[in-house]
DNA sequence: AATGAATGAGGTTTCATTCAT
DNA sequence: TATGAATGAAACCTCATTCAT
């Protein structure tokens, strides 16, 4: 309202709706609010956008299509276990790239078509331990576990997300992190190896 | 509506709300739904409780009421480091009997006065690894790190309640995913030694 | 609730339902309360009462009987002036011994039969004064100040009864009252037959 | 219904419930039939008004804004007897014309804001008698008397209103209703040296 | 004589959405 | 491009009333 009218109205509802999402979740942002706090009425918003799925859409699609880019690339080399490391680094420093779409997937998607694209992101995950679990010997996981570890890891990288931080910081933190999981990874291996 | 009419309204409201609970959250939860799910109409709720939060009430009281008298005698002890193993498996024990309720507590926290219940646990949880840092000599961990590492543990945590295990299926993952933990912590510890 | 109970459910719920009259008024009287403040359930209420109508029948009938039966007794008589004080004394007399009723009459009659029979007793009042303007020689009096007068008038029976006065102190009351209203209404028709 | 449609859907609105609020008070008055008798769904009444007290509020506030000022502007003058003449015959005028949100004040003010608003106007009436009966030598007169006497001349000036009168019959009325009252209290105040 | 359970209409309010201009 | 007006469904909740027992 108070701010300087860019004449972007399309932005402002944009920006609007991202701050909403963010703080009520997609069910619960009311495109009222939204309006509101864009300076507009909900004509403008219904002009620029389709529907309220269409602004989360909007929100979430670049993510989306760079998350399938960035995974196609990977597959393309040939060297699993690089391809995993480097992989996991490329996704810390992509997700951080685009936090703010990456926070509103995992708050928003509850009730959207983006809950089953969240799904198979997560499914990613869990096969990644799953192999992980197989080049070290161990081959009978339970699903439901691997449903715990992906899980963990998944709520560990969104509160990286959701802190402050700087790339720098973020990088940090994904080493300290990453140290943490491999020697937490390798801790259970030995614990199942010597159970089985 | 598949369910066997045992004539116990009440019962089927309970449960119809537990459901809709789990899957929608709090806010989201229609209580019209709920009735129609139980085969009632909206006034036959409103003579089993007094409101929607209410419904609530009734799902999480025994949940609350049971963990703080867990958490009291588990203070009557006084050795600080068993209280802490020993309330760490009791702790989750006492999730798995009381799952469902436990789940829907994290689920629909947001906006209802469990939201600083959940909050008070989370917290313990922060406290219990700041704790653990500092015993290990690192007494400058980050708030915000540790904000990660308890909403790991609290994932997982939640995913254990969420499958289909038995209590001694659980016991065993709970084993696992202390290794895990336990492993991880100390690797990180190490690193962050090497560190500073 | 605490109260010793009698075993008179009827009266039980007369008593609730003539408190919730009193303060809240026909229309928002809960009849839930009722019953609640009566120690029953709304069943109990309706094998005593037919509906919520009843019980305000039930209270206002005797009230209603006793009035027509006093106006009769009154112009079997033949002296009008006799007749019309004394039958100003006993109206007060009798409204004091069921003001209770009465002040339910005034204050429910809205929205229901009453409001009719309110009406006739306040048609009585306006035409009680049309024949005292008559007596003193002014017959062209306007009926909406003849409006203004009664409406005065049942205004000043209305908080006669509501205050907590005992038999003696009304007659003092309206003692000094109807001194009020006969100097006011004499120097009335003084001013009015200077001006016509 | 009948109205003719001039298109201005708020002031259909407004109307209709300036009827409503006449008939039915304010906690009885429906806003689903304020939206039928204008002719609109509910939802066009919330883009008017931001709720029913909101309806309530753009009644009255112009009626309340202007008794303030004129109460102000009369504490001004320091002549005590004129100031208390001209204020009775301001008011009068004042409240002709608002008469119809004069009315609703009256009318709707149980359990709204608007209680104390005119427990207020109602408490300088019982002032005002109070000081008379003072200036009369007059001390100790009870306060339910006063209370008597102050919710006539309301109820007086009540019946002024409702009546359909132009201006000028108003003040006829109002110096009749003020004789009336002036020869009243001073016949009283007769009778009571007489009686102490 | 009274309970406990249930109904269904109606209360105020919010919402996403539409559309003439 | 964008506004302002309006819709209609759905939200939570209260009510008088009914009825089997």
């Amino acid at each position: 309202m108070l701010d300087f009218d860019t004449g972007d109205t399309k932005e402002n509802i944009f920006n609007a709706a991202k701050k909403e999402f963010l703080e009520k979740g997609y069910k619960d942002a009311s495109l009222r609010h939204i309006c509101s706090e864009a300076g507009v009425t909900t004509g403008a918003l219904y002009f620029f956008f389709k529907n309220k799925e269409d602004i989360l859409d909007k929100i979430l699609e670049p993510l989306i299509d760079g998350y399938r880019k960035m995974v196609r690339n990977l597959f393309k080399g040939n060297d699993a276990e690089k391809k995993s490391w480097s992989g996991e680094s490329q996704l810390i420093e992509y997700l951080y790239q685009n936090r703010e779409a990456a926070i509103i997937l995992i708050k928003c998607r509850h009730g959207t078509k983006y809950e089953e694209i969240f799904e198979s992101i997560y499914n990613g995950m869990k096969y990644g331990f799953k192999s992980l679990f197989r080049t070290n010997g161990i081959n009978d996981v339970d699903d439901s576990f691997l449903d715990i570890l992906a899980s963990m890891k998944m709520e560990g990288y969104l509160n990286m997300l959701k802190g402050d931080y700087t790339l720098e910081e973020i990088q940090d933190l994904a080493e300290k992190i990453t140290a943490y999981w491999d020697s937490g990874f390798f801790g259970l291996v030995e614990k199942m190896k010597g159970k089985f």
